[in-house]
Order: structure tokens, then sequence, then C-alpha cells
DNA sequence: TACATTAATATGTATAGACATATATAAAAA
DNA sequence: TTTTTATATATGTCTATACATATTAATGTA
């Protein structure tokens, strides 16, 4: 027993072992460190990133418990549309819909009431084929730099990544019948659903960008693994 | 300047508020030491934190980049039924639909093909509305106690979280059509989509459990927020 | 010029010790 | 008895130092 890692896998076996059963507090660091002969801090990194795994939680003077996972969890990434598309090696192409000048609609979105918009509505298309519809709403408050933009050859979301840091982000995932809009741009039947992702994003409070992202149920999905 | 956290904060501030733009190169930790004027392991806290982020990343030799957020990823946690239903403080119940015996059906389950299996099918419920319908496939090689369990007062689900311990999980969310036993048991109309959650959980590469949970697409949604 | 070798450098890991902080438990006071 | 106060303890943070390791950049060689 020498690396944080091994000290990792060996606390992670005792764990899935039930040696350490769930509940269990396990023995304090000075003990651990004695036992795998490593200082007190090789010990704490092994178990630091256990508790970022979920596996263990620690309180001052109460110890440190193997915790009863009544959730599963893993980390969610949503790629960008296009490198979606092009790891599949299809091509990618997108085509813009409407980029209008708009007051606040409704309190859907999340914006003040005051907020002045911009609403785009554009296409993500893999081998020519609809892949994803995209309705957006841009906040010119926080992003003026937005106005300056056609978005005729790049996407809304594409060009956000880029040139707009963001610090908080709210993903709803949802399943649904489809609109008339999906229907129409996807191609799809009324009884065909969708999948749509919808997210606001904001910067130190502020509103930045508000969006809706559909995709034909039958050919999306997103896979996560967790280990 | 003193504590990681403030550290952190203030390098959060920089990235943010593009003193530090993506694919800038930060100084390295003996300087970012002198200029917070604490030890290097104190601003090393801090740089781990935001390599977990996803927001820099490192390379030996190479040093510390702000990291171009090709993609939003955040947390996801998946709860379990009862507490989804509690939370809303509604009255949550469960109904056993079937429980069988089986050998391995087909391929999509990714059990092995010699692995007996247990098949059940139940129904969670929110008010006495139909909330999820769980079908579900139990590897009895690594389970064998399933087969003493009647899973008529506790749903596979919560069993298992109790009884078994699990190394990987595979999460898949899809929007789809209802099938036959959706309509059925979750009392939706043909045209009614369904939000499917499948997962496939291992320990040390043996296969546990194999499940695909269905709701009804207008009454489920999942929400995470990444700040 | 192209390729192999070597050196330099930033991050990664480990050690040892000091002090801070939260909190469970025991002791004292009401 | 209940409540308050004190104390012990395990984790949390910080410092300072040494050496390991990956990888870029410089150097030497065919």
């Amino acid at each position: 027993m020498h690396t944080y890692q091994e000290i990792k896998q060996e606390i992670l076996r005792r764990i899935n072992d039930q040696v350490w059963p769930v509940g269990f507090t396990l023995p304090h660091e000075e003990k651990l460190a004695e036992e795998f002969n490593v200082a007190r801090g090789t010990v704490r990194q092994a178990l630091t990133s256990l508790v970022d795994a979920g596996l263990i939680e620690r309180r001052k003077r109460a110890g440190t418990r193997v915790v009863n996972r009544k959730a599963h969890s893993s980390k969610l990434t949503i790629p960008l549309v296009r490198h979606e598309v092009e790891k599949s090696e299809k091509t990618y192409s997108y085509r813009l819909i409407s980029n209008r000048a708009r007051g606040v609609l409704c309190d859907l979105t999340g914006f003040s009431a005051t907020a002045k918009l911009r609403h785009i509505i554009c296409l993500h298309l893999s081998d020519g084929e609809p892949y994803q519809l995209e309705d957006r709403f841009l906040n010119l408050d926080t992003i003026p730099e937005a106005n300056k933009e056609t978005f005729s050859n790049i996407s809304p979301n594409e060009w956000l990544l880029q040139q707009v840091p963001y610090s908080t982000v709210k993903t709803t995932l949802r399943a649904d019948k489809s609109s008339e809009a999906d229907r129409k741009y996807l191609q799809l039947r009324k009884s065909d659903p969708v999948f749509v992702i919808e997210r606001q994003t904001h910067l130190n409070g502020a509103a930045l960008t508000s969006v809706r992202m559909s995709y034909p149920a039958h050919s999306f999905q997103i896979t996560t693994i967790t280990e």
C-alpha cells in the first residue's frame, strides 16, 4: 500500500464487498494512515475523492461514514450539436429560420419585464436530415454584441460558447408532444414525440439567454456512465 | 486573500470577466502562491476544484489553461421514486404487477447468455395516480437473495439500494411513444409520449440489474442547476 | 534535414507538523 | 430533571519541503 490511488481502490473494495457496510464509521484518518503506512495527507486525498464520488460523508468530530446511496447520480454532459453530429460521422449543416428583435413576451423565459430581446429560431441538420430545432431568446442588455451578429452562418449556441462566459446554468430535460414548429421543421408526424432540453443561462445573476432545443425522439438519447 | 475558497472565487472572477480569457495560460502555482501570499498547496487546492468544475485543465510542464467549454455539463441526480413523490407532498403507493423467473430473453439487457433472471413489473403511484412504470430484470447469479423476496411491499428499486452495492451504472434518457404496457398501467392515450430512463448496473464487471422506468411525459421532467 | 538525446520546467504526489473549527459527549449548573 | 458549559476529538485548512513524472524545448548526432 503506497499511493493514494491504491488506498482509494482498497477502501472502495471494502465498501463494495460490504466489509464496511452502509452506515459504518471508518477508522479515523490517523488510524488509516497507520494501517496503510502513509502520511495523513495521503489518506485524506483518497477520502476526499470518495466524498466527491458520493460514497462517504464526513463530519468534524463525528467521523467518516459509508453513505446509503439513496439516489443514483452521474455527470450529464450535453455536447454542442455540431460535435454530436460530427462524432457519428455525418455531415453537419445549419439553417437560420428567423432572427427578430422582441420585447419580453411573457414570464416563461426568466427575463426581467424590461429586457430587450432577440428571438432566434434555427435548425441543425445531420446529413441534410433535421436533427435539432433551436428556439432561443438572447438578452440584449447583457449581450449587446448579439445585435451585430446575423447568425446566418454560425448558430447562436456556438456563438455564445465562443463569446460569452456564463456562471450558472439551469437545464431541464423533458419528453413532449411535438409542437407545430417541431413538426414543420423536424419533419415529424403529429404522433411523433420530441425530446426537449430547456436551458437558462446567467452570468453573476444577470440573465443571458433562454433556449428550447427539441429533437425527434427516435433519433436522440442521452447516455451517461458512472464508475 | 487568504483561504483557498477566496482564491478560487478570485480566479473564477478573472475567468468570467475574461481577464483570463479562454485559452489563456495562467501563471504557474509558485507565481500565484506569491501573488496571493499563501503556500503552493493552498493555490493547488483552489485549482484542483476548478479542474473538477471543468473550467481549467492542467498538464505537466505545459501549465494551466482556461478551457473552452464546448459542452455544458452538470450533475444529474435521479432520486428514488418514493422520495420524488413525497417531496411534492403527495402520498406514495406501490403495486406489484408481476414477478416471474425467466431465462435470458434477448441480448438487449446486457446479461450473459446463461444468466438466470427474475423479471419484475411494478407501478409507482402518487396520490393514487400512476406515476412511474418499472420493468426490471434481476440477475440471480449475482443477487441470489432476490429469489427470497416477494417484492409485494417493497419495490425492487428500493430493495436493491438497501441490499446491493454497485460499482458502475449506465443510464440512458429518452423520449418515446408509449408502449402498450405504458398505456395500460400509466393510463395514457396512444398520443401521449413517455419519458424513459433505462439503467444497467454492474458490480466489479458482473451484471446486477437492468431496468426501464417510464413516466407520463406531462408529469415528469428533470432539472439540474450548475453554478 | 530529420531524428534521437538531454535538459528544463510545471504539475503531481508524499511527508510532517501546526493550528482552526465543528460537534458529540461529558460535566456542571439551573 | 433540563439546560448550560466545558472538553475532547475527528475533520478541515495551511505551511514548508522534497522528490516524482510528464512533456516541452533545446541540443547533439546521423
